[in-house]
DNA sequence: GCCAACGTTGGC
DNA sequence: GCCAACGTTGGC
């Protein structure tokens, strides 16, 4: 399954991943996020989408590896710890407006709650974020 | 277990 | 920088 990752670009850009080529994906406290982080499987595909400044889908990335470190206390749950790498910039950024219109993107859990920074996709959504 | 207060996220 | 929408926390 795909997924979208938000970022804030003046805390790690699409550019710094490009040039780090791979980045553990942390700071994630929501618990559906984090859900969703450890289902994640090596090889999948991700969308990092930029928020605050340029509010727009830039690049893709892989899922180089998924850890599940012990729980941290007070949580009973693991640890996630996500690796991705760079895999390029999107060739046609996606606006928020635009994909918001976006046909595939009705009634999408993204906006539904939007706050959430780790998203699952369809493969219709990530088809348009990347081709579309 | 309820609910008010507080924190976080992200659009504007 | 402000605020709306939620999630989380803590007192009761």
């Amino acid at each position: 399954m795909p997924y979208l990752l938000k970022s804030e670009p003046d805390k790690y850009s699409f550019d710094d991943l490009l040039r780090d080529k791979e980045t553990v994906w942390d700071g994630i406290k929501n618990n559906q996020a984090l859900i969703t982080l450890r289902n994640m499987k090596k090889g999948e595909d991700c969308v990092i989408y930029h928020s605050n400044e340029g509010k727009a889908a830039v690049g893709l990335a892989k899922v180089v590896s998924v850890e599940l470190a012990p729980p941290v206390p007070p949580s009973k749950m693991t640890t996630p710890i996500v690796k991705i790498k760079a895999v390029k910039r999107l060739k046609c950024e996606k606006t928020l407006d635009e994909i918001r219109n976006a046909g595939v993107f009705q009634g999408s859990i993204m906006f539904r709650q939007f706050r959430l920074s780790v998203v699952p996709l369809t493969q219709e959504q990530f088809d348009w974020l990347v081709h579309g």
